[in-house]
DNA sequence: TCAATTCATTGATTAAGATCAATAAATCTA
DNA sequence: TAGATTTATTGATCTTAATCAATGAATTGA
């Protein structure tokens, strides 16, 4: 089934009648992403959220030349620019498949009207976005207060299998900080 | 009337019913913060969002003995620890009033009440924590992306005014440097 | 209003991380 | 699998901002 894990990540947010979910059901399309493909360009209104199925992603963006990676989104959960796609600005990122991905896509136009007709959808939106909002909270916070050693510490700790499928340059870049930054920490931290 | 500014606010957001507006009122409650007074606690769960009808709070929080503010909440919006708010997780916060306060308290379990009554008010809540997000992305990508000059240069933009009524310390650990930098930053400005 | 306190500025030094450069290691890909 | 390309590491130097210290300005509260 193509809907099995979103079904199931929807149900253990809200409850949803089985009405509401083939409402829901007829607005999704699944689509395959070749590695190294791009889902957004830098410029492009984001007018979709999308499901990972499988496969893996990231988020960057090339200003000034140098490539930064503001980050990464995995198995069993959204990829989408949140941002460009609540306010429909132009997006300032890439979304990148770094491998392999099948994503369940749905349009904005599809949602609002979800949002709209089913309370229980939109209580799931509510959650989403809550969830986000408590995520890019903890990571602003520790942009702000942690070293560049302590965010890397978090980060493993956060996303240890992760880290071994990603170049480290993307990681750099997602800590704020430059490759050669991370290579030292990392020599420190053995070293110790 | 103690709650005008509110019933706009919501209005501006979502259709409100008369009756949706009364029951959503029942649960409001008005209180007047004196200046310097904090409304949250450091370790305390923030089991409230309020709503500031006059006045200005800050956040901040105190490890490492040193102060850093990460925060400010002004007039017609809303002011929480709202991670703390959503998780149930202690707050790692203190939020105090820069200046005499009169805010409109909602609590926790009064809102999960009234957002499962209510559609519109489980989407009005889904839109404010969709535009807290935005905000805090913003936050988080000029934290990573942009210098201390620049972000210093997009806070006079964004809030010239309330910059105004606020010591510079607390404006420095906001852009996530020391009162010095900040210092030598304005004067740079200054002389070009 | 005036002393006490807090806050802002400036200077000197230090530290973290950026940048530039060279080389080694890993990974594509034909 | 071999050559080409990309990525990671290490060293040297430079920049930005932190830290420490001293002084001057601004607030505040009795």
């Amino acid at each position: 089934m193509k809907f099995e894990a979103l079904n199931k990540y929807c149900n253990s947010l809200v409850k949803i009648s089985d009405d509401e979910w083939s409402d829901f059901e007829r607005h999704l399309s699944v689509k395959k992403i070749k590695k190294k493909e791009l889902i957004l360009k830098q410029g492009q209104i984001c007018d979709y959220v999308a499901f990972i199925n499988t496969g893996f992603l990231r988020m960057y963006h090339t200003l000034e030349s140098v490539e930064k990676t503001t980050g990464f989104f995995i198995e069993n959960f959204w990829v989408t620019d949140y941002s460009s796609f609540l306010t429909g600005s132009p997006s300032i990122y890439h979304i990148q498949a770094l491998e392999p991905c099948e994503l369940v896509f749905l349009y904005k136009k599809d949602m609002n009207y979800l949002y709209n007709k089913h309370h229980s959808l939109d209580k799931m939106g509510r959650l989403i976005a809550e969830f986000l909002y408590v995520m890019i909270e903890r990571r602003s916070v520790s942009l702000l207060l942690d070293s560049a050693e302590t965010r890397w510490e978090k980060l493993q700790q956060q996303f240890s299998p992760l880290l071994q499928r990603v170049p480290q340059y993307m990681i750099a870049s997602f800590l704020g900080i430059t490759p050669e930054a991370l290579s030292r920490i990392k020599s420190k931290k053995v070293r110790q």
